[in-house]
DNA sequence: CAGCAGGGGGCGT
DNA sequence: CGCCCCCTGCTGG
């Protein structure tokens, strides 16, 4: 290094190698630090990825400082979701020529880099954009070129191996792992796949653009212009999300006229909302009627009442409630009624005012409110084992053998800190809290200077330091 | 090991 | 509901 020459070293196999460190670890669970859960599946993945593919989940986890957020799509299909977990972790995935449009469609709202892009020529010959920079608009000229191609664009490659299978090719090597282990069934686009895991991993790194072989006709097909479409019948709206983090319940309410207050707070839920043909897809009324959650006053920092509680709750044990049945993994309507009572007033709240600003005096809109819920990072630690369990049932959880309690009736949090986003249920333990800012140690060492935030801490300092003048002056 | 901080049960008002 | 108390986990020296 001293002669000032200068090397280069270059790892020829990084991106592959990359991808599918990447996709083991996703496979492994190991690191995963989000959880997406949709249909009654949940999918723990990383945010890193999330918010690389994904200016909308880049801006939700700025946003939001939960350690562990759990993530409900609600309007998304979980084929829909593993797919893009696929293509947003491997770059490519599989998916029948019939749902292209759907995954298309759910890919804007996630607002997934590469596929959500509308088709526009490509500045240069791209490589994987999925692991670039999130940083930047849609239009943002920097911003990764779409992968979708036109035929012209495509390099005339007419009736390739792919489409003799209607599928468009967008598996990936690392797509087959079980997106969890909570996963009932097997995606159908690897189902129809007939090529193996090894054989799409080959193939992948043969091309790092094997999304390239989406077949003209694919893109020629009336569905795939339904992106286009503002009123596909399949209804794709935003996806209802909720967020469960730390002990913190909010209602977000989006209204999509109000964009720039949106994203002046930096939350980009309504970000979805932003693209019109999304937009007015969403407001045939077809998502609030089903959804139902659509709160019909201006959002307020008020705690919820009643029926808006009682909305709320619907709307989580809806949103994790699948096809799977997850109202019983839940632990039954009672338990998830009284988990929700629970949070009765945390809709408004929360003095997060970054949340808070762009809402206020905002009508609401049921397809665009966010749930989000906060869970404590050491209770995503109990989480894993809880839902462990079999999800279709409460088993999983009440009879565990670690004990582990119910985590929504019991780590559900009303007091919070007013100088962070600390949530406890007990204003003890908000006050012991409180005093970690503010300093103050009203419990003072009768034998030292010592003086002590919690009562309990300065006993245990006294039976330490000075147990024997504390027993004598017991003794007298 | 000592201190800090959080969770939660128990009890009285 | 507030307070007391205990237990526990984490962290830094």
């Amino acid at each position: 290094m001293g002669d000032g020459g200068l090397l280069s070293l270059s790892w020829n196999n990084h991106k592959t190698t990359f991808c599918h460190i990447l996709s083991s670890l996703r496979e492994k669970e190991r690191y995963t630090d989000v959880t997406l859960a949709c249909e009654g599946k949940f999918y723990p993945v990383h945010k890193l990825v999330l918010s690389t593919c994904s200016e909308y989940f880049e801006s939700m986890f700025e946003q939001t400082p939960c350690k562990h957020p759990i993530i409900v799509l609600k309007d998304l299909k979980s084929d829909e979701v593993e797919s893009l977990l696929n293509y947003m972790y491997a770059g490519v995935v599989n998916v029948a020529q019939n749902d292209l449009a759907r995954l298309i469609k759910a890919a804007e709202l996630l607002k997934v880099k590469g596929l959500a892009v509308p088709d526009e020529p490509p500045p240069e010959a791209d490589s994987k954009k999925n692991f670039s920079p999130a940083r930047g608009s849609r239009e943002d000229p920097t911003s990764p070129p779409p992968k979708r191609r036109r035929r012209e664009e495509s390099g005339g490659a007419p009736g390739d191996r792919e489409h003799r299978e209607q599928h468009v090719t967008v598996s990936s090597p690392t797509a087959s792992p079980r997106t969890s282990p909570y996963h009932t069934a097997s995606s159908e686009y690897h189902q129809d796949n007939s090529r193996t895991p090894n054989e799409a991993h080959a193939s992948e790194h043969g091309s790092e653009k094997s999304i390239d072989r989406l077949e003209p006709d694919v893109r020629s097909e009336p569905t795939s212009d339904t992106k286009h479409n503002q009123h596909t019948p399949a209804r794709v709206s935003s996806p209802m999300q909720v967020m469960l983090d730390e002990t913190l319940v909010k209602e977000e309410i989006m209204d999509p006229e109000d964009q720039d207050s949106l994203m002046n707070c930096g939350m980009d839920y309504g970000s979805l909302a932003s693209d019109g043909r999304i937009e007015n897809a969403t407001t045939d009324g077809a998502t609030q009627d089903h959804q139902g959650q659509m709160l019909p006053t201006k959002y307020e920092p008020q705690p919820l009442g009643p029926s808006q509680s009682h909305h709320l709750a619907e709307s989580v044990v809806e949103a994790l409630a699948g096809p799977s049945g997850m109202q019983g993994w839940l632990g039954g309507g009672g338990d998830m009624g009284g988990a929700f009572a629970g949070v009765d007033g945390y809709g408004g709240d929360s003095r997060h005012q970054e949340l808070r600003q762009g809402l206020q005096g905002q009508q609401p809109q049921a397809h665009q409110m966010a749930v989000v819920m906060n869970f404590e990072e050491k209770h995503s630690r109990v989480w894993p084992a809880v839902v462990g369990g079999c999800p279709k049932s409460t088993v999983g959880y009440e009879e565990n053998p670690e004990g582990h309690v119910r985590p929504w009736t019991s780590h559900i949090k009303k007091f919070e800190c007013t100088y962070c986003s600390y949530f406890t249920i007990t204003s003890t333990n908000l006050m012991n809290h409180m005093r970690t800012h503010t300093g103050e140690k009203p419990f003072a060492c009768t034998y030292c200077p010592y003086r002590s935030t919690q009562k309990g801490n300065l006993k245990t300092h006294i039976s330490k330091h000075h147990l024997e003048y504390a027993a004598l002056r017991n003794g007298q």
